[in-house]
DNA sequence: TTAACCACGTTTTTT
DNA sequence: ACGTGGTTAA
């Protein structure tokens, strides 16, 4: 037991050997956070101060549990049954898999993902004659969630106005239709199981008497239904409750867009009143020139709980800046600098380069290709995601659960069988006055047994009746073929991946099938049909990898809100402009800067090594050039930490004056590190009337000033002009009168 | 039923 | 620029 607190530092000692009391552990980025949370639970069990039954962690992602339980597997000397550990949404549904009568849920309830929602909340407003021009279906989508993350039903949301009350209305229906197919989404996970413990006080009990000990990741990302439904099982922080161990950070506090609370950190110190506060501020990630940044960047930041980052790994390289002309300019020295560092030996999965959004990963790519260098994007479609994997599930799920009308209009006419919008309408409207499912509502259409429709039924019996005995793998095999998905895309001329992901689904219940029967008895897990529901359930929780290969040396590509939580040798942080970076919408949001710095934060820390930042004059977005100052955030970065690989141009400085921004600064003109050649400097790109970045313009009304930025063409082109005391102004070219002075 | 066409939107994402 | 989704014509 002592080796598992060896090498511990004194604050990651004192959170992983608190007594069962409640504690917060503020765990600054790279600070050991995943070992605290692992080696705490490993500790609990170890010393005997809790069985494995008695602990309960929680995660966001399956990525994190996975890696949880990989390392506790590793502390412990065997591998310990009874825990749970698992993300928000796979212990709910566990909970209510367990508990499905009391919840009002059949057994083999199948999983909405949010695409699937989507699908259905359409289904729902066509079938209701509803215009979804007035009510967009992704935004009704974003309402139903939303109320169900605030924990608030249909009767009990509170509508002032009219179409409030039908969004209402609808949200009811959405309901209805979901409980009558027996799916639930994520959002319904959450809140199920939060009012079942919440109505059942006997279950309640059981739950809150059996875990002694909830852990919780990345606690700065919680909602307020996922706060909530950590407290009932806390039994509210009350005497006799468990010891709740939350880890966060509210400085990586990217996710408010999705509706993640920060204030929950704070909520949860308060309602606990909790005694310790542990900080973990010993970086055992990155160089101290890279630390220092973060720390200068984030310090511009209001209300953070405080922190402030060390380390004792020494300064370290100086972190490189570089000005791009475009960002095919950009994109093109990044590529160099990448081979330069792979000439010295650099692993290519060791490099990252990261981006505020996706579009702008095009041109990175590009130039990736064009010099032949292995890359990854993060982000993509994943496995489970897939249209025809989709299709596949949809066939299975009919097998699960006949009544699921989602899949059912998924996979009535795919591959086509001849049932057009027509039939469907017919056999949506029958299903309405029927009140049953559209399978069920088939057979009382007055249409003859041979119906496109019959004979539709009929192969979902007959899949069912075959399928019955057969092992999962065997089972998905032959519902493959039986459906006419195979034959499908094997006449399809760009069918030959998609053959091999439906060959991959087969692995993938392979495997599944493999895991369960190492986890269970196996004449339990040779049951097909129960076995299927669980693989279903499995395959809307965790949508699986990003793309295949994840082995390969490849230099890595991803958003910085991807990036959190992964560390890298060498990372390159593109687009570093005002606009894109913090991007010009959050400007709009309330807090939304400080968002966008923590984002800042985030990426920036993510570097070991080496860390490159960069930003262009120019860049093409929407099929737009743009002009952009660069980012604020550059600025805040302390000069005596940085190397700039082009003269620091106060031209592209972001903020009011002209020319007050760090003249000089940076330590003056460097070659790029690698021996390249660059293109020539090309001018400045001119503008629709022969105007150009850097140019002196006057203006009758605010006098002398300089062009700092532009967008737009023809009667929408506007530059921004910085007149020095009348200030920064933007001036649409077609309506202000400038005279280059 | 399918291909062709146009309008549309375009920050970030997990479950 | 570029992909998606919906409508229209063959």
């Amino acid at each position: 037991m002592s080796d598992l607190l060896a090498n511990l530092n004194a604050e990651q000692l004192q959170a992983v050997s608190l007594p069962p009391q409640h504690a917060l552990i503020l765990a600054g980025a790279g600070s050991g956070k995943t070992r605290v949370l692992t080696t705490r639970i490993a500790w609990l069990i170890q010393s005997g101060q809790a069985d494995p039954a008695a602990i309960l962690a929680v995660t966001f992602t399956n990525k994190a549990a996975k890696e949880m339980l990989a390392r506790l597997a590793a502390m412990l000397p065997v591998s310990p049954r009874g825990m749970w550990i698992g993300t928000f949404h796979g212990l709910a549904n566990r909970l209510l898999r367990a508990h499905h009568r009391d919840a009002g849920l059949p057994q083999l309830f199948q999983i909405l993902d949010a695409a699937d929602q989507l699908a259905a909340i359409k289904r729902l407003l066509k079938a209701l004659n509803v215009d979804d021009e007035k009510f967009p279906p992704r935004e009704l989508q974003h309402f139903i969630n939303g109320q169900k993350e605030a924990g608030i039903r249909p009767h009990a949301v509170e509508a002032w106005d009219d179409y409030t009350r039908q969004r209402v209305q609808l949200y009811q229906e959405y309901e209805a239709q979901c409980q009558r197919e027996s799916v639930v989404d994520f959002a319904e996970l959450l809140l199920r199981s939060h009012e079942l413990l919440e109505r059942n006080e006997p279950l309640r009990r059981h739950y809150q008497r059996r875990f002694r000990h909830i852990l919780v990741d990345e606690f700065q990302d919680t909602n307020r239904l996922q706060y909530r439904w950590l407290k009932l099982f806390a039994d509210e922080g009350r005497e006799g409750g468990a010891a709740m161990f939350c880890v966060g950070d509210d400085d990586q506090s990217i996710y408010r867009f999705r509706g993640a609370e920060v204030g929950n950190m704070r909520d949860f110190e308060r309602e606990f009143r909790v005694a310790n506060v542990i900080r973990l501020e010993q970086n055992y990630r990155s160089r101290s020139n890279i630390l220092d940044a973060a720390n200068a960047i984030i310090r511009h930041n209001t209300n953070r709980l405080g922190k402030n980052l060390w380390t004792d790994q020494g300064a370290g390289e100086p972190i490189r800046v570089f000005e791009a002309f475009s960002d095919g300019d950009e994109a093109r020295w990044i590529v160099e600098e990448i081979q330069q560092l792979v000439r010295e030996g650099a692993l290519r999965s060791e490099i990252a380069l990261l981006y505020r959004s996706n579009a702008q990963s095009r041109v990175l790519e590009h130039q990736l290709f064009s010099a032949g260098l292995p890359y990854r994007v993060y982000g993509g479609l994943r496995f489970f995601e897939r249209q025809e994997i989709k299709h596949a599930l949809a066939y299975l799920r009919l097998i699960a659960n006949a009544d699921d009308d989602t899949v059912f209009a998924r996979v009535v006419n795919f591959p086509t069988r001849g049932i057009g919008a027509r039939s469907l309408e017919v056999l949506q409207d029958a299903a309405r006055t029927y009140n049953t499912s559209l399978y069920a509502t088939v057979p009382h259409l007055s249409g003859k047994p041979g119906s496109a429709l019959a004979v539709f039924v009929r192969l979902v019996e007959d899949l069912r009746r075959d399928t019955a005995g057969l092992p999962l793998p065997e089972l998905v095999d032959h519902v493959l073929d039986a459906s006419g998905l195979r034959a499908h895309y094997k006449a399809e001329k760009e069918g030959r991946e998609r053959l091999e992901n439906l060959d991959e689904l087969i692995n993938a219940a392979a495997n599944f099938l493999a895991e369960a029967q190492a986890q269970r008895a196996p004449e339990e897990a040779a049951a097909a049909h129960a076995l299927l529901a669980d693989f279903l359930a499995h395959a809307s929780l965790e949508a699986g990898e990003h793309q295949a290969d994840p082995g390969a040396d490849a230099v890595q590509l991803m958003t910085v809100h991807s990036a959190k939580g992964l560390e890298f040798n060498a990372v390159f942080l593109s687009g570093l402009e005002e606009g894109l970076f913090p991007h010009e919408n959050s400007l709009l949001e309330s807090d939304g800067l400080e968002e966008e710095r923590r984002l800042m934060y985030v990426a920036v820390t993510r570097a070991r090594e080496r860390l490159y930042l960069s930003f262009a004059q120019s860049r093409m977005l929407h099929g737009q050039t743009r002009y952009n100052l660069r980012s604020r955030f550059l600025e805040e970065v302390p000069a005596g930490l940085t190397k700039w690989l082009t003269p620091p141009n106060p031209r592209s400085a972001a903020g009011g004056e002209f020319g007050s921004m760090r003249a000089g600064a940076g330590g003056g003109y460097f070659k790029p590190s690698a021996p390249v050649q660059r293109a020539p400097r090309p001018a400045f790109a001119p503008l629709p009337n022969g105007l150009r970045i850097g140019q002196a313009v006057s203006h009758a009304k605010f006098g002398q000033g300089v062009i700092v930025a532009a967008e737009g063409s023809g009667t929408d082109a506007k530059v921004q002009i910085n007149f020095g005391p009348a200030g920064v102004k933007w001036l649409l070219l077609s309506v202000a009168k400038l005279e280059a002075a």
